[in-house]
DNA sequence: CCTGGGCGTTAAGGATGTGTCAAGAACGTC
DNA sequence: GACGTTCTTGACACATCCTTAACGCCCAGG
């Protein structure tokens, strides 16, 4: 039985949740503030996440933070409608995905079940190949067609790391940042720039007209396969 | 079987209602005021809701933010000819759809259907396509047919991103400044025309005959799958 | 017929973001 | 402690994007 925490602090809501939830054989626990929800997280291990990013005590991403510092559990985030900006910094936080307030029960629990079956473990391509260059996520090794491996600095391969898991997908400037320089990075797109011209000058057959890492104006960048 | 509740104080429009909705193998259910009507949405949980703004008790603004408290249920909008502000209020309020009166019964089931069909829970993979370009909100890219990627600035980006997570639905002018643009714009149409002009250049097979990026004048846009 | 409002279109400036280079600071290794 | 590598930071030229204003069009109302 999948067991949920649902972290709200409108009763109307919980109820809602409890009773759909519990109707559907979800195991339901409820939390109505950050700092008790994180408490049931590490106490109740639950398979699912589901978050309101409107509490009372504490921001939404740091309830986050919170979890994902330890725990891959899967986070849907409730948002009200037109807070851009919060649900992707939630998303950029860590969460699954998010469902804007006010919402229909079917959505949600599509969105619940997505979120469980994503959880289970991924069936990883580790090894990504370009006409010109061949990226091994699982050695960690970057080879190029006739010459050997590519030398990749530390901070050089975790960013190619991060937009190769990603390939094909727009990878935002803060969500790069974090998942490379750490959680407190966020507008520091110097960094980026340096970096990614790096590892274009050494993947890249053409650093000065990319082929591969694409720059995403204003947005961020974006692996191509 | 799809339940319907219709909120109206014409006895004359429920009784026709009525009978075109249950012999469409609909099963409807009526309240001729918005106290009984906000009673019946939560007692009933009907799959749509049809609503006449000029109710006698309250404000049909006051009955959508009612039903939008909690819940998702489309809201389709009945309005005399001529009382644009209340439309314009009312689809600002939440509602999807709106209807003018005299309105044909062909027109009204037809916008019943879009609106069901709308709110069926959204796909994992959030991909829209149509026959002449393919808007993946994921990746946040955009395909057209046989050429490859379209380019789209950030603003261009999130304006149709937010019609795009509208489908089939009328959005407001200012729902859409505020969404893209901030809570602090509101009324600078000049900016959508604009964008949605660019838009429509990169987008449509005939920018100037729109087929997805349509305008309702004095209202808002919409986007058509 | 004229007038005004809403919409579509275009173009130019100013603001912002990006690529590039280089030098100093921090780090680990021997 | 010396050395080589890696990371950080700043400066600059250049590209892109946003904003704003102006104009033409269409349609409804006077």
């Amino acid at each position: 039985m999948t067991r949920v925490l649902v972290i709200d602090d409108e009763p109307s809501i919980l109820r809602a949740l409890r009773i759909n939830l519990t109707a559907r054989n979800y195991e339901v626990s409820t939390a109505s503030d950050g700092a008790s929800g994180l408490a049931a997280v590490s106490r109740e291990r639950p398979d699912v996440l589901i978050l309101d990013l409107g509490l009372p005590d504490m921001d939404g991403t740091e309830v986050i933070h919170g979890v994902r510092g330890w725990s891959s559990t899967p986070i849907i985030v409730l948002s009200v409608w037109g807070q851009e900006e919060q649900k992707v910094a939630a998303l950029d936080a860590g969460a699954d995905d998010y469902v804007t307030k006010p919402f229909g029960m079917d959505e949600l629990l599509a969105r619940l079940r997505a979120a469980v079956r994503r959880s289970a473990p991924a069936p990883d391509e580790p090894v990504v190949a370009t006409p010109d260059f061949t990226v091994d996520l699982a050695a960690k090794r970057v080879t190029r067609g006739g010459d050997g491996d590519i030398r990749l600095t530390p901070t050089e391969w975790q960013l190619l790391e991060v937009l190769v898991r990603n390939r094909g997908r727009l990878v935002t400037q803060r969500q790069l940042l974090q998942e490379v320089w750490g959680p407190a990075y966020g507008s520091e797109s110097n960094y980026l720039r340096v970096y990614v011209a790096q590892l274009r000058r050494k993947l890249e057959p053409e650093p000065s007209r990319p082929r591969y890492l694409l720059t995403e104006p204003g947005m961020g960048y974006r692996f191509r396969a």
